[in-house]
RNA sequence: GCCCGAGUGGCGGAAUUGGUAUACGCGUUCGACUUAAAAUCGAAUGGAAACUUCCAUAUGGGUUCAAGUCCCAUCUCGGGCACCA
């Protein structure tokens, strides 16, 4: 302990000891469930959340903080202003790691996942958020998907949820399909595998009905326009017409385009190797050719089919007719076109389309100038996406079952909502195999199920024993509807409490650093569905989203294991830093949305700045220079946190203290400090609080304090900085005055003697340009 | 290839509406305290000059009294999409 004099009295100067005092207020918040938030009529409320996490084995890592700490200090920010906030935190368990982890060590994903929770909400409340702990939720848990479950029948009850028999991606290490949002550059979004194209019936969700709402609601939100962008891009609305190209009398080949005017130079057609109806067009002479060129599009990678772009294709032997010109053109086959899109058969115009040229420059095939002609005049107008339908269902264990039965004759049947939740049995062999079913597959007893089933004509029901979906739903399907149970998380007659999502929601704040399409776009397609059903009284889920940047490794690599470069927000804390100096250090790492580079001498800054902060003392006088610097910071974090500056909140901070120490911190100064320290520091704010005796209610500033009455006049000669002259603010209302102050400068005059051709005074800046 | 972002000291970054470029932090240097070191505190810190100037916001032009900020072109980096008819 350090004695220190001063004014005759003896302070004892305690040590900024961060451990002891983050234990003290973690241990009261947990006891006096601080942040519990309950609905309160009359109070402004606020709800805020970020995309709940993962809880991997290795724990929280410092890409957690950064977007947890966003929240937190938007939490603590408005509770001090009297919001009634909600913070509410779950965990995202169903998926692959778990799953993959069970396979390696014959630990069951479910007590993977439960010892996963219990180090992630320790690690949590190791960092002092504000969380109201008793929302907690979990996707894997059965009161959970029971209702995840429930949302899947109230979509196929509507026809939203259906089957449909397509190629479709597959991962062959993982064993599974995939969505179309899961596949990256032709990989596996989890293991990074090749994907394969397979032929399988699959469970998907139509959410292509919503696809112009989707689109057309984008520019409403306060989103990030990158993100907004990408969105718009995935949806991919193009407006066209479906025109019949004749082959002969009983049949013909409709295609999309986005150009009818150009069809007077459409000189052949290709459709897509996996195109429907190709055998009808192939003519009994082509057959080996194209079948041949089907087998070897096919078997090609994604990566394979991009990689070269050379044309290939083969002609199918037959023709059709252009309706417009009445000529005969040939019909090929050619992976160039997608069957997933439009209609999996394109009119070829290669005097105006590029890849068309192409395709007719190797084959030979005519490139006719044509003139345009009214768009309307053949075809029907069409819209097509370039998103396609929701692929839900997985061939893997570690997933919510999907409440379906089949029917001796195959036919799909709810399982009734009265018999939710599906629970997921507990097995002993987790593998996935090629038969294209999961593990579940092998649970003999639990594939059985009795379905209570109506006589179409006696009008009677009986029990039939059916058979259960041994497919799980996509992960994704699980978080699409997790921010409405925060709303009501315990309640057992529905998923979430239409009064509670009334009061809190549509979520105010939202704050993650990926799923800009998949999850963002699927949540906002159950929201839109949800109301149309009249369970939702509101269509976007999401007011704000704050797309936070990565934290790198100091090197500015990603962070990785097998790079040997993660930073573990643990050890910062446990070596004596603290939470508050983490979760301040992250703030002030640079702007929320952009990526950020570890720096772990600039965490001992922070530090350094906490500690200034603990060891300030309070003085009987101050300047008038404190007292505005006061209201002058007030006002700065203030707004710069409604700006999601937090950067620069911080800074500001530092330069107060820096202030202080020179020319004497109040009484006021220090609680005002601790107020505005408390959303990113709320510990040591809190400890600080707690001896100034004080509330923590967020100070304001008083503009009458911000108004100088002297000012530093800038004098420009030429644009260039000449001299800095010290004047009266009520003479700035006085343009001449000010104009004669600066020419009779002498430090002005130097510049001036050849004669001045133009003066410019700018009053709000308190500037004068000179030109000479 | 197409569509978005971004480029500022040795480093991370400020500059919010076109108006004083480099706030704040790190690092470095010097000083105080100490037998010493750490910690802490204080001072300096864009570059050239050398006592009042010049040059600097990726590069080259332009608009303007005034440009990091606006316009045009080029280069580099990051992200997204990628044969979507």
């Amino acid at each position: 302990m350090e004695v220190n004099l001063f004014y005759g009295i003896i302070f004892f100067m305690e040590r900024y000891e961060p451990l002891k005092i983050e234990q003290k207020w973690q241990k009261k918040w947990e006891e006096e469930e601080a942040f519990k938030a309950t609905e309160v009529a009359g109070q402004p409320k606020m709800m805020l959340a970020e995309m709940f996490p993962y809880p991997s084995g290795a724990g929280l890592h410092v890409g957690h903080v950064r977007n947890f700490t966003i929240v937190d200090v938007l939490t603590r920010f408005y509770r001090q202003q009297g919001v009634n906030v909600m913070r509410p935190f779950g965990y995202d368990t169903f998926g692959l790691p778990a799953e993959n982890y069970a396979i390696k060590t014959g630990t069951a994903p479910q007590e993977v996942t439960k010892t996963n929770i219990d180090n992630f909400r320790k690690q949590a409340k190791s960092l002092g958020y504000a969380i109201d702990w008793s929302r907690e939720i979990n996707t894997s848990d059965p009161e959970y998907y029971k209702w995840t479950q429930w949302c899947f029948l109230q979509l196929f009850k509507k026809g939203l949820a259906y089957q449909k028999e397509s190629y479709q991606w597959w991962c062959p290490v993982d064993q599974t399909v995939l969505a179309n949002e899961q596949v990256e550059n032709g990989c596996c979004w989890r293991c990074g595998h090749e994907v394969e194209k397979k032929k399988m019936k699959q469970w998907f969700f139509k959410i292509t009905e919503y696809a112009d709402e989707l689109l057309d609601e984008i520019d409403n939100l306060e989103w990030p326009e990158k993100i907004k962008t990408m969105q718009k891009n995935w949806i991919g609305r193009s407006v066209g017409a479906e025109i019949d190209f004749k082959i002969h009398n009983s049949r013909s080949i409709r295609v999309f385009t986005t150009r009818p005017d150009t069809i007077l130079g459409a000189t052949f057609l290709v459709v897509a190797p996996e195109y429907t109806d190709l055998e009808y067009i192939i003519s009994d002479g082509a057959k080996e050719a194209v079948l041949a060129y089907k087998a070897e599009a096919l078997k090609k990678s994604e990566i394979e089919r991009q990689e070269n772009k050379e044309k290939t294709g083969v002609f199918t032997g037959s023709y059709a007719v252009n309706p417009a010109t009445k000529e005969k053109i040939p019909i090929y086959v050619a992976d160039y076109v997608l069957a997933g899109y439009g209609t999996g058969a394109i009119m070829a115009v290669p005097a105006y389309d590029e890849r068309d040229r192409e395709f007719a420059e190797k084959f030979n095939l005519p490139i006719i100038e044509a003139g345009l002609i009214d768009r309307d005049l053949y075809g029907a107008p069409k819209v097509t996406y370039r998103m396609r339908d929701w692929l839900i269902s997985r061939q893997r264990y570690w997933g919510c079952p999907i409440p379906i039965a089949y029917d001796k004759e195959g036919n799909p049947h709810a399982i009734p909502e009265d018999q939710l939740p599906v629970v997921l049995p507990e097995i002993k062999d987790y593998k996935p195999d090629k038969s294209g079913r999961s593990a579940l597959a092998k649970a003999k007893d639990w594939l059985k199920v009795q379905i209570s089933v109506k006589d179409s004509k006696t009008g009677k029901t009986h029990m039939e024993e059916m058979t259960r979906e041994t497919d799980t739903l996509d992960g994704y399907a699980c978080s699409s509807w997790y921010l409405w149970r925060y709303a009501s998380p315990r309640d057992t007659k529905n998923a979430w409490d239409k009064e509670a999502i009334n009061y809190w929601e549509p979520l105010d704040y939202y704050c993650g650093g990926d799923h800009a399409v998949a999850h963002l776009l699927y949540i906002r397609f159950w929201c839109k569905f949800f109301a149309d059903e009249g369970y939702l009284p509101f269509r976007e889920p999401i007011k704000r989203l704050l797309y936070n940047g990565y934290i790198n490794a100091p090197d500015g690599k990603k962070m990785s294991k097998s790079k040997g470069n993660v930073i573990d927000p643990l050890d910062v804390i446990n070596d004596g830093y603290g939470a508050d100096t983490l979760r301040t250090y992250e703030m002030f790492i640079g702007p929320y949305d952009m990526d950020a580079a570890w720096d772990t001498r600039s965490v001992g800054g922070v530090y350094r700045f906490l500690n200034r902060c603990y060891n300030l003392e309070p003085k009987k006088d101050s300047s008038d220079d404190a007292i505005v610097m006061r209201h002058k910071t007030i006002k700065k974090v203030t707004e710069d946190i409604h700006r999601y500056n937090f950067n620069t909140a911080v800074a500001a901070l530092m330069e107060y203290v820096n202030e202080l120490y020179k020319v004497g911190a109040l009484k006021e100064d220090l609680v005002a400090l601790s107020k505005l320290l408390k959303p990113f520091a709320p510990h040591l704010a809190s400890e600080m609080l707690e001896k100034l005796n004080s509330d923590d209610e967020w100070p304001k500033w008083d503009e009458k304090y911000l108004v100088a009455d002297v000012v530093e006049l800038v004098v420009q000669v030429n644009g260039k900085l000449r001299a800095k002259i010290e004047v009266n603010a009520d003479d700035l209302e006085d343009e001449e005055k000010i104009l004669e102050m600066v020419k009779s400068d002498d430090k002005v005059k130097k510049y001036t003697e050849k004669g001045i051709k133009k003066t410019i005074f700018i009053k709000k800046n308190h500037l004068v340009n000179i030109v000479v």
